[in-house]
RNA sequence: AGGCUCUUAGCUCAGUUGGUUAGAGCGCCACCUUGACACGGUGGAGGUCAGCGGUUCGAGUCCGCUAGAGCCUACCA
């Protein structure tokens, strides 16, 4: 894609500098109190058999089965009803909720249910934070050694821990010899069967919820009980979130930063060990006498009892917590490096929003705690690629683009520039018929420049300067497009609108450039018109405006630019190393915009009319052409050629009265006619006239009565006034004209 | 459940603080091989801006409601 990189700075997360920082961080943490070791309940992956972190979970909505399951009361012919989604779990309960206040079960609190299947007793609780009376019966079974919830509610009431489900998603011995060893899923068929068995099944109801998965592995979470080791995460989260409220940090675009708030706001401790066998080793040791060290260094000996039985935890850190570091990690930190006092803090960091919290956040927060400095002062957030129908992307819908193989059909060029031409922060929808557009425009500009380098005669850094005051109308034009191109271009930059830089300079290139430009100085260039200073000046004009537009490209198509731009001859190496062009004031040209503008719509609408009354390109027209200012007169005069040329005339006469039967129109506020060779006019050409006549009519209508309108015309601004009132104008004298074809 | 975003041409999307006749690419129709390019040129067709209501002299643009789509976060036994 022609991503610029610096391949000298190539880092890789266990090098040994960047493990050096990760130790130094996790022990300064440690010190500070801010990474603690504890039982908690975390996301249990099975299937990868380690702990993850909260934001590793991705919830899928799933259609299952909510089943009721009947629990006798100990003692008394009475049963409570409870339903889960999860029956394998009733094998770990241990106890049964009600609602303090719940008029139907108060009198069964402190009493004993009857657990099915084990025939264990449990206690029924009350539990006024676990239990909404309003939901299904307001009775819940609580396993608090598999459920987030149930665990704390144990917590809260005494309850014993009864984990069921192994590190492996198998059933344990505490579930029974008949579960034992079980797959968790093969074991909720079974204990369906023996609750059915012994009536103890109620209804069962089609269930639509959400389930937590392990992002990498697709495998449903087992909430479970584990010794792990967490970040407290608060005191980084407040100035964290501070930096991007005040400013310091600015996401684009910044309707993201009201989610990273969200977040930011309701932050949980971080899970940062992982039972894997790749990553960072946290740097914790214990010896055989049970004292812990965390260090930067490894010890040798106990530093508490001098043991020198001492080994090393196991478990290694979350692949994130080296990558929280990466701005000031890879440049030496944290050793006072000349890389990083040269470019730490840095400007811009790119990315998906799909990391906002796994990364950036992270950065933000370890950033401003080791370095006392916000790692970049911008967050530049783009959207997904998605396929042609904006859906996303996966190996199941058959849906997957490579860019590899569109890069292959279509070139890297072609691709980068499709991908910048999508608006700034929305998902982008690849579709090749896109990629094919914008490959088409490389070969455009490849084209457009083989005809400008079959003209010229001189290298780029041959070329001179240019004499401003001696250029034509149409160089001095051309110029002051590609000027307010060139502004254009800068400002869209410089906001993130990468689609607006793009497509200014797609436009002006192909549209105005090609189309017209290169059309315009043919006849100067094939010597069918002109001086050879003309002919000198439009090849000097022609290399300057490719070389702008080349530099104006590069960043969206970095080959083809630079292929075109060394065989042009500049000053340096590579386009990549020229200056990106700035606009400057000296090349606006109002006077040459007006006079092409004027030249251009009149060509459009003499084609227009060949094309209506039924010509080709090979019937020639004559045009007149009516104005009242002799310096315009004398420009119609001196830019005949091009009217000739371009809209394929024999003549462009002014100030002289059209013969009758030609046909007349208002463009760019002058009155012209065009005379064309005796043909009859066809009932569709009658009504096409009718057509634009009513449309010209109901418009000046609606202007007409717009205008009477005194409110309008004291409260809009006089430009807009003014405008109306042109337009009005010319309405009605467009009107007159046409009627006049009739 | 809460938050954010979106709904504009057949398709995919632009449309900056409200203000001329709502734009682009692809697709479609007609004509053209004209001295860089048929991956091209020229001209054209196609839109009640999701719906309803409001504010305003004026609404695609601001406000409210409704319907639909997507995303993020949390999680309900």
């Amino acid at each position: 894609l022609g991503a610029s990189c610096d391949w000298t700075r190539l880092r890789f997360t266990l090098d040994e500098g960047l493990s050096r920082a990760v130790r130094t961080v996790f022990v300064s943490l440690y010190n500070d109190g801010l990474i603690y070791r504890d039982v908690a309940m975390v996301n249990w992956c099975p299937f990868c058999r380690t702990a993850i972190s909260d934001v590793e979970v991705e919830y899928r909505d799933r259609n299952d089965k909510l089943y009721q399951i009947h629990y006798p009361v100990a003692d008394s012919d009475r049963q409570l009803t409870v339903a889960t989604t999860r029956p394998e779990t009733m094998l770990g309960d241990t106890a049964l909720a009600v609602h303090p206040d719940d008029e139907r079960y108060k009198d069964l609190i402190g009493r004993e249910a009857i657990l099915p299947i084990a025939n264990r007793r449990i206690p029924i609780v009350a539990d006024p934070i676990l239990v909404d009376m309003s939901f299904g019966t307001g009775v819940v079974k609580v396993t608090p050694s598999h459920d987030k919830n149930d665990y704390e509610a144990g917590l809260r009431n005494n309850l014993a821990q009864m984990p069921v489900i192994d590190e492996t998603g198998k059933m344990t011995a505490a579930a029974g010899s008949d579960f034992e060893g079980l797959d968790r899923f093969d074991a909720r068929k079974k204990v369906l069967e023996q609750l059915r068995e012994l009536d103890a099944l109620g209804d069962v109801k089609d269930y639509q919820h959400s389930v937590g998965v392990h992002g990498k592995c697709d495998t449903i979470i087992e909430p479970m009980l584990s010794r792990q080791w967490f970040v407290k995460i608060e005191p980084l989260a407040k100035p964290a979130i501070e930096v991007v409220r005040n400013g310091e940090i600015q996401i684009i675009p910044q309707t993201w930063e009201a989610t990273y708030f969200n977040w930011m706001e309701n932050i949980r401790d971080w899970t940062i060990s992982r039972q894997l066998w790749w990553g960072h080793r946290i740097p914790a040791f214990y010896c055989d006498n049970g004292h812990m060290t965390v260090a930067i260094e490894d010890p040798s000996s106990c530093p508490t009892c001098g043991s020198a039985n001492i080994t090393q935890e196991t478990d290694v850190l979350d692949t994130w917590f080296s990558s929280g570091l990466w701005p000031f990690s890879t440049m030496g930190w944290p050793d006072k490096t000349p890389d990083l006092e040269t470019f730490y803090p840095t400007d811009v960091l790119i990315t998906g929003f799909d990391i906002l919290f796994f990364w950036v956040a992270r950065m933000i927060m370890l950033g401003l705690r080791f370095t006392n400095s916000v790692p970049f002062s911008q967050v530049f957030l783009n959207g997904l690629v998605r396929d042609e129908h904006g859906q996303k992307m996966s190996k199941t819908k058959g849906n997957v683009i490579d860019p590899l193989d569109v890069i292959d059909e279509f070139g890297a060029d072609a691709l980068r520039f499709t991908l910048a031409i999508f608006a700034t922060g929305r998902d982008i929808p690849l579709a090749k018929s896109r990629v094919q557009g914008y490959g088409a425009f490389a070969n455009k500009i490849w084209n457009a420049s083989r005809f400008a380098m079959m003209h010229l005669d001189t290298q780029l850094k041959d070329a001179g300067s240019i004499d401003r005051d001696a250029l034509g109308t149409v160089e001095r034009w051309i110029l002051s497009r590609l000027n307010e191109t060139t502004r254009d271009v800068n400002k869209s930059l410089s906001a993130f609108r990468f689609d607006e830089a793009s497509n200014a300079i797609y436009h002006f290139f192909w549209h105005e450039f090609c189309d017209w430009y290169i059309e315009m100085v043919k006849p100067v260039l094939l010597g069918k018109h002109g001086s050879d200073t003309d002919r000198k000046q439009a090849k000097r004009v022609l290399l300057e405006v490719l070389d702008r537009s080349l530099r104006l490209l590069h960043p969206f198509m970095p080959f083809i630019t630079d292929e075109i731009w060394l065989k042009l001859g500049g000053v340096e190496p590579s386009v990549m190393v020229a200056p990106y062009p700035v606009a400057e004031d000296v090349l606006e040209d109002a006077e040459a915009d007006s006079m092409i503008d004027a030249v251009t719509s009149m060509i459009t609408t003499v084609r227009n009319v060949r094309v209506e009354r039924g010509f080709t390109p090979k019937d020639r027209f004559k045009l007149y052409v009516t104005t009242s200012n002799e310096r315009e007169a004398a420009s119609f005069n001196d830019y005949a050629y091009l009217l000739i040329e371009l809209a394929r005339l024999t003549d462009v006469i002014v100030n002289t009265a059209a013969p009758e039967g030609a046909h007349h129109d208002v463009v760019a506020g002058f009155a012209i006619a065009i005379e064309f060779p005796p043909r009859e006019v066809t009932k569709e050409q009658l009504e096409k006239t009718q057509r634009e006549l009513e449309k010209s009519r109901k418009e000046l209508a609606a202007l007409d009565a717009k205008l009477a309108n005194e409110q309008f015309v004291n409260n809009a601004p006089t430009a807009v006034v003014q405008q109306a009132q042109a337009r009005q104008i010319e309405l009605r004298e467009r009107i007159a004209k046409l009627e006049q074809n009739q």
